[in-house]
DNA sequence: TAATTGTACTATTTCAAATAGTACAGTATC
DNA sequence: GATACTGTACTATTTGAAATAGTACAATTA
């Protein structure tokens, strides 16, 4: 299920295309498999049925999927998901690992704290990470 | 010298109150350092000064400087701004790694990517990191 | 006194995001 | 063909945060 952060900085489009992303990439969405149509998707999200088509057209840009008229929007099947998604996350924590540089943190720090995150278990259905 | 993007979804205000934040932990900016006053530092910037005040009001509240009416605003003593920043960044540093480790990726290659960061010199005033 | 400081307002503007609604073309099903 | 679904393409409107514009006042400095 997919829930979306209505208070958010960062529009409901691009929410909803970061989880779609990783729905597929978790494997919750498999390639060729049908998305939600605009409409319905947007009455199930609770969002604008424009909102959806945004998010959309976003992501078959990027070529995560594409849509045909009068069929539907269906997952790529040329995954170049998970590569792309590690670039763009990659990209995110160098940005912020820089600044963090340039304010004195020490690297250790940095490491202490990722890893700490990569312990455990990936159990839950959670988006957000618990503070 | 400080170069805001005003096109950026960061508020300009948050912005502001980043940079200050790096100037005093690389100590550029000192204890006991006077800011400069509200509508200088606007003009300066090209802002109004309502964004300044505003950015200088939040960083009063989180006890990074203060400001005296008639004086001016200065750079807290207590120096717990370096601790502030390293929550602060970690934080969301851990914010994304979580969401990177649901999409699959391995933490071998954020910590490489980091580490990438931490090489080479500390040379330039540029705020952004390079691409 | 004059100039500067921070502070506190209100009003207005700006702009991206989101919503609302309509229309049209392609597909599937009966 | 008829109906219902799909994506798509518009226009218009609303919303809300951010930023601007302007004024006013109290405290400090010179």
């Amino acid at each position: 299920m997919i829930v979306l952060d209505l208070q958010s900085r960062v529009p409901i489009y691009e929410q909803l295309k970061n989880k779609i992303c990783e729905l597929a990439v978790i494997g919750q969405l498999n390639p060729g498999d049908q998305l939600p149509s605009v409409r319905n998707f947007a009455r199930d999200l609770g969002v604008n049925p424009n909102t959806v088509q945004k998010a959309y057209q976003d992501l078959e840009r990027d070529g995560i999927i594409y849509s045909v008229t009068g069929k539907g929007s269906f997952l790529n099947e040329k995954i170049l998901l998970h590569s792309q998604l590690e670039r763009q996350y990659l990209q995110k924590l160098e940005q912020i690992a820089w600044q963090a540089r340039q304010c004195g943190i020490k690297l250790t720090q940095i490491i202490d704290a990722i890893q700490k995150v990569y312990e455990g278990e990936l159990s839950n259905d959670n988006d957000e990470k618990p503070d």
